[in-house]
DNA sequence: AATGCGGGGGA
DNA sequence: TCCCCAGCATT
């Protein structure tokens, strides 16, 4: 089995490299000179989701203002919220005051001191439980962050989606492999994350340099930009819809939705689909068949809106009702057709339009 | 499993 | 612009 003992050489002497790579191109970090769990724990609060640059000012404040946890448990809560003004997520700032007093008043002052203690307070997730869990107490624990993904991905050419449950499980349990080959665990999570942000960098890693290069699936098969795969979260598509609700009676225009768009195969009303919203039958185009029609008959009632929301789009529908009198026999265009109220009900259509109906017709 | 939660920096 | 950053809590 050549694969097999070869990616287990990978895995064995990955740990060590990043150590000595660590000793020779760590920066020099406030948090870095202590292993007092509360400035630890504070630290890794503040990098949540943070770059070090923007969060490190604000750790030094912190540490000013609050030496110990005792002086932030008994701080007041708008005073922290104060001088976390800027850093974003300020729920982070409630947690912290919050596990404070709980870490104070509750366990006598004596931090949590392993990673399934620590995953119990508030603010304290995975991440953050198997940094403070192993740069305070040494624990042999892997951090898992944003950095680690992708130095893995890359390394060992994973090619699973970061965002999915299973593929965060297979990075966790590669990561607590390795992370077992480490001379010492404290160094080899900093080593690792470090690594990620000087070195193998989200875009224009410098892979001439690296000492993982003639290791590195991603380096040898030219796939460093593609890695880690991070499903886009395609954002939702903006649609609007303006529904001509033509009426004779009680009998309504309607058409089959067809062709290769949502909706395929349901009923809907005369659809003019614009870029834009709008709130008015004069703000948009109608096309002359349509605005034959329309000129025929008498605006009903006020503009309706609804709205639906679909997997990937946004669908915002304006519902403008058209009377026409019964001396009009024209065509009907877009392949409308009349239905009776009862017709109507029976056929197939979107919520949107079911939804309309019952709010304007009951 | 999906969302909401912030603000800044770099390409 | 878009992406990403030492993620977590809630639903």
């Amino acid at each position: 089995m050549d694969w097999q003992s070869d990616a287990n050489d990978i895995e064995a002497g990955f740990a060590p490299t990043l150590e000595a790579w660590y000793e020779r191109h760590k920066r020099d970090l406030p948090w870095r000179h202590t292993r007092d769990p509360y400035r630890i724990w504070l630290s890794e609060v503040i990098l949540q989701q943070t770059r070090v640059a923007q969060g490190k000012p604000y750790y030094e404040r912190f540490i000013d203002a609050y030496p110990t946890i005792a002086d932030m448990a008994r701080a007041d809560e708008r005073e922290l919220l104060r001088l976390w003004q800027g850093l974003g997520y300020y729920s982070r700032a409630r947690n912290l005051h919050q596990t404070a007093r709980y870490v104070t008043d509750e366990l006598a002052g004596k931090f949590p001191d392993s990673f399934q203690k620590l995953l119990k307070m508030k603010g304290i997730g995975v991440y953050t439980a198997a940094a403070v869990a192993s740069f305070a107490f040494g624990e042999r624990v892997a951090v898992v962050d944003g950095n680690v993904y992708r130095v893995l991905a890359r390394v060992f050419g994973i090619a699973d989606d970061i965002t999915t449950t299973t593929a965060k499980k297979t990075f966790a349990a590669l990561a607590q492999r390795l992370i077992q080959q480490a001379n010492d665990p404290a160094i080899y999570n900093q080593a690792i994350m470090e690594f990620g942000a000087i070195q193998c960098t989200p875009v224009l890693p410098d892979c001439l340099l690296c000492p993982l290069q003639q290791q590195c699936i991603a380096y040898q098969t030219g796939r460093q930009q593609k890695l880690p795969v991070k499903a886009k979260k395609s954002p939702v598509r903006e649609r609007y819809f303006q529904y001509i609700v033509f009426r004779n009676g009680n009998r309504i225009a309607m058409r089959e939705r067809l062709g290769r768009d949502i909706w395929q195969n349901l009923y809907e009303f005369c659809c003019l689909e614009t870029d834009e919203p709008k709130a008015r039958l004069s703000e948009f185009d109608l096309p002359d068949m349509v605005a034959g029609l329309v000129q025929q008959g008498v605006l009903s009632a006020e503009p309706v809106e609804g709205v639906q929301l679909l997997s990937h789009q946004r669908i915002r529908a304006v519902f403008y009702e058209i009377v026409l009198p019964d001396t009009v026999t024209d065509t009907l265009p877009m392949g409308l057709q009349w239905y009776s109220a009862a017709a109507v009900h029976d056929l197939p259509k979107p919520v949107l339009i079911t939804n309309y109906l019952a709010k304007r017709f009951g």
